[in-house]
DNA sequence: CTGCATTAAATGTAGGTACATATATTTGCA
DNA sequence: TGCAAATATATGTACCTACATTTAATGCAG
């Protein structure tokens, strides 16, 4: 559906401003689809991320201050995120050691497992999400970087 | 910045799954400057949506069914967002004589006001903001579209 | 013309974000 | 060494979304 349908709003100032509806409204249909799929795994599109980024790291922990600079939402509340997980003993907190301001984070197998099985799911999504040959998937990343050229 | 520095992560399963994070920041990104150059005027970015189309619509109302189809987030609590607009003074609520279940919606002139005024910043913003070329915001609202071509 | 499905809007609840501020710990430097 | 600045994390508050449920009014089939 284009753009012009899904608000229906027929015109637009320009095309440029036209590309910043679309991004939040394509945006917030993706959102819109990841949060019902984990709906059944418990775990919010939020907490998968965190979930994400530990599975990369594994089986090395993470500081929130880590996770916080590689959460796609700059300004999520990594520690409350962190609580959450950490009541369904998806990961464990551990205090650091030299540093007792920090606290090292750790997925758990439990949470390993959780990850594994949604990230299938989430795949078979994407597979049908994306229309866009690898070639266009390309140009949508150019052109995405260079509108946050001022970032 | 590339995707790759914003959320540090230098491998991606495909150009894909690339696209589909790089939407989620980009909005997110986007987002986070709106609110920003809005909180001078007392009202968030879902606040701005509602009165962008109330204004587009003025001097016809419009009911809370008609505005959800319009929101760029179609699950937005519109009768609370309403709510909040009413009580400062940005729109006014009507009941409907003809269908005592609907609410005609309408933006008063102290809304207008605020709403051009917020707009011209806005303008100012996304000029800065678009690095795009015509041709290239074309392209991108195109793949977009694509993206989602299982709406 | 009545009873039930449908529709329009409002609301309760759990989880998130934006931002200011608080708390605890470490670092750096006079 | 001692103490202020910097750093890591946590928390309070207001506003937001997702979704189920409620309330009220309308439409329409028999």
């Amino acid at each position: 559906m284009k753009i012009e349908q899904a608000i229906q709003q027929k015109k637009f100032r320009s095309e440029q401003h036209k590309a910043h509806i679309n991004v939040l409204y394509t945006a917030a249909w993706l959102s819109l689809q990841m949060t019902r799929m984990l709906k059944p795994y418990g775990i919010t599109s939020q907490q998968f991320n965190i979930l994400r980024i530990l599975k990369g790291l594994h089986p090395e922990p993470a500081t929130i201050k880590l996770l916080t600079s590689r959460m796609i939402d700059k300004t999520s509340n990594t520690s409350r995120l962190v609580d959450k997980l950490l009541a369904k003993g998806l990961l464990d907190r551990i205090e650091c050691s030299q540093d007792r301001r920090r606290v090292d984070i750790r997925i758990t197998d439990k949470g390993l497992e959780l990850i594994n099985t949604a990230s299938e799911k989430l795949n078979l999504l994407e597979e049908g999400m994306f229309q866009l040959a690898d070639a266009e998937a390309g140009e949508l990343n150019r052109l995405l970087d260079k509108m946050r050229t001022n970032e």
